[in-house]
DNA sequence: CAATATTTGTCGGATAAACGACAAGGGAGT
DNA sequence: ACTCCCTTGTCGTTTATCCGACAAATATTG
């Protein structure tokens, strides 16, 4: 349904005004409610769009939660400039001060029970971070599958960003990230530069 | 094309996003260029819908102009309770009010060459005053018809509100409606209360 | 003036969205 | 248990918009 990142500029002008009203619907509505009694006709009808519409596009709500958290995780990505640019340690010590920073600000955004997005988040982000250092980690040359270690890679920074969130007295984002990035080279098979 | 007023809420989504769309745009060009200096291709592109759609609506952008006006006044009609009410003194000291004021706030808003809009503005606001002198009329005895009553009313408010905009040294806008209404009265065929 | 570029309207075909309807699946309350 | 109401998907049809192309009109430049 919504596959690649970058196609997003030719898109057909209908489509694009109709996920974004989606998206902009869905944005102020999870503010309001509770995200499971919000139904797909408070969302259509919020975004002045047909009901029927909607199915077009996801096959149900999740998937638009699946969506938004993706759209948001990218932007944060590109305000960044960490997309299309190349491997070095000071962009990926910016990537997982990225992900921590997104998932505070995120945990504080919806009002919605503790626990109930933590798994799409995990879903999306993750992905994301791997599609990124995939396309770094294809730039050396590797003594390891670059799948193989951009998985591990993402997953260490997902679960490592999560935890940091989750202390309760918690150091410095710079000092955790500059404590944690041997692991994370690591598991990049990376040696410091 | 676009014939009545109150019909607007049961209009398809996708012609009110794609007026209102076209209206924005149009909007925010008014403020940066010269009417003349705008083509049809900066609307549409401006506001993201495509040129061929443009024809479907407007037969060129006069009409879009034209629509314009008429959405403002409207507009300032409906923020002052002034649609939908019966005819009363107060009532018509407001629609002088409202027409001196919107003819005012035109003139500063658009960076035209003096005189380009002025045709435009008579056409619609006129007609929009008649228009809603007409429902007024309808609900009382006449003893002239409406039509004609309308169309001299009209037509004196608007040539007295672009007479007091132009003065260079002029009174306070009560004053000069209070001035003139005995004059409107009389083409409305009305005596006063 | 000629030549070039831009804008303008218009057309036909393709596609997304609107609309109304329908059966199926819960939840809430009696 | 039972209605009753709302939500959920899905479908076929109609309509609005998109898109590319075109010739004619208009503006711009040399």
């Amino acid at each position: 349904m919504l596959d690649n990142s970058l196609i997003e500029e030719k898109l057909d002008p209908r489509v694009r005004r109709t996920l974004q009203f989606l998206e902009e619907a869905f944005s102020t509505l999870i503010n309001e409610k509770d995200f499971q009694s919000i139904s797909i006709q408070d969302i259509t009808e919020r975004a002045g769009i047909n009901r029927t519409t909607f199915y077009a596009h996801f096959p149900d709500k999740y998937a638009l939660l699946d969506y938004k958290i993706r759209q948001d995780f990218r932007a944060e990505i590109e305000k960044r400039t960490l997309n299309a640019c190349h491997f070095s340690e000071v962009n990926l010590r910016a990537l997982i001060v990225a992900v921590c920073e997104f998932i505070g600000t995120s945990r504080h955004q919806c009002k919605s029970p503790r626990g109930q997005f933590e798994p799409f988040m995990e879903v999306q982000v993750r992905g994301q971070v791997k599609e990124l250092l995939l396309t770094w980690l294809e730039q050396g040359e590797p003594n390891m599958p670059p799948e193989i270690a951009a998985t591990a890679a993402s997953w260490a920074i997902y679960g490592l960003a999560q935890y940091w969130n989750r202390e309760k007295e918690r150091m410095p984002l710079d000092q955790f990230v500059e404590q944690i990035l041997p692991l994370v080279e690591a598991n990049l098979q990376l040696s410091r530069v």
